[in-house]
DNA sequence: GGCTTTCGATACGGATCCGTTCCGTATCGA
DNA sequence: TCGATACGGAACGGATCCGTATCGAAAGCC
């Protein structure tokens, strides 16, 4: 529980009551163990505790949980993992489509606001950090949070480029890259905590007005 | 060892012999030893092992060195691993002054070829990820890698600021980030290998002539 | 009420790590 | 040559972890 509320990112663990086959006898698999399980490992994640150093024990003894109860559900940590990237809720927001500015200012804004608050920012960065020694987990992490996210950008770009708003001598993934990049360089290099208002209008106007000066300065 | 010479970011580790001093007695360190546990840490960070999986015992069997010498030099992992942080050089290009933009393209192209190398990359993303339990080893790391490029990107800004080639109704902070970003959200979340060639360049061109089409697409 | 499965808790053998200590050898200054 | 210190290697007691097993209690189906 705790902080959940406050960033939605991490929102809904998803049930997952193991295989809930309907002739299934006996006392029924806890829903809350599995929440609380997962919940636990992502108040640990939080808190800075990297995977190398989350144990299965660690993980039980913060989820109120006995271990058995977590190896009922999950052979070990590595596919314990995989579903906590999975139990991560990556809605993004709803664009009106009237401004490829304003949707561009939507998404960022977005991002600014939930996809690097707290709990998430330490989760890819924790997520990151693996890259190399478990891709899957990665993998799942960019499926999950990232894919969504990026497709939704790219759609606003190429829209952009059909409108005539959006020069179309470039990459648009080379594009998108110039709008995420600045808000990822503050949330993983300056700031652990929420970037500033207004980062994220500031960020893509001056992506789209370019920062020479002149008469373009002025957003349009 | 190794791959030192291809990866210049991680070039001198640096002797430290101990307290050499002029009237010691008895065999004296070896800087071999120094030289081969920080070249060891290395070496395990860049193959993606995270802090928390890095034990003494590993780091001294991957430098071929007895568990002891490496406690003789230090006191525990964190102090080893301020000095490993400490041995990183950071050396950054020449700039020949003439043109802002290409200045600019100079220090991106930099970070590009070294800075999110293989080694530097792997190495950023284990000291981000342990931002919040240990913020020391981000400060050394910050302190030795970060600082210095980041200050001479503000100056190159703030020269173009000045000169009337950068826009003068942001911050700086804000600028550099427009142009740091776009290079790190590259190397920390798509490309695991050396960024393509020309992405430094375009990079620069793009954020100063904004990515709006008309006239000023025509880098100046 | 029986049967089955899960619950939290506890304990297990085996493994790894920590930080220290000791070994026999190597390398310096005096 | 002798005393001092460092070397790689091995072992130590204590701690933590892994994955499994077992316990009595709880909670479902039939």
């Amino acid at each position: 529980m705790s902080r959940a509320a406050e960033d939605p990112e991490v929102a809904a663990a998803g049930t997952r009551p193991g295989p809930a086959a309907p002739g299934r006898r006996g006392r029924p698999r806890s829903a809350a163990a599995d929440s609380a399980i997962i919940e636990a490992v992502l108040r640990l994640i939080e808190d800075g505790v990297s995977i190398g150093d989350l144990s299965m024990e660690r993980i039980a003894r913060e989820a109120g949980v006995g271990k058995a109860t977590v190896y009922r559900r999950w052979p070990g940590k590595s596919a314990l993992m995989l579903d906590v990237m999975r139990s991560l809720d990556a809605q993004g927001p709803r664009l009106d489509g009237a401004s490829v500015r304003d949707d561009l200012v939507s998404l960022l804004e977005f991002l600014r606001r939930r996809g690097l608050a707290r709990r998430s920012s330490a989760l890819l960065r924790t997520v990151v950090a693996h890259v190399q020694t478990q891709p899957e987990l990665w993998a799942e992490y960019h499926d999950t949070v990232v894919r969504g996210r990026h497709e939704a950008l790219l759609d606003v770009l190429r829209r952009g480029m059909a409108n005539g708003e959006i020069r179309t001598d470039r990459d648009p993934e080379t594009l998108a890259d110039l709008f995420v990049g600045p808000l990822l360089a503050r949330a993983l290099l300056h700031e652990w905590k929420e970037l500033p208002e207004g980062f994220a209008a500031d960020v893509v106007d001056m992506v789209l007005e370019g920062v020479r000066p002149g008469p373009r300065a002025a957003a349009g």
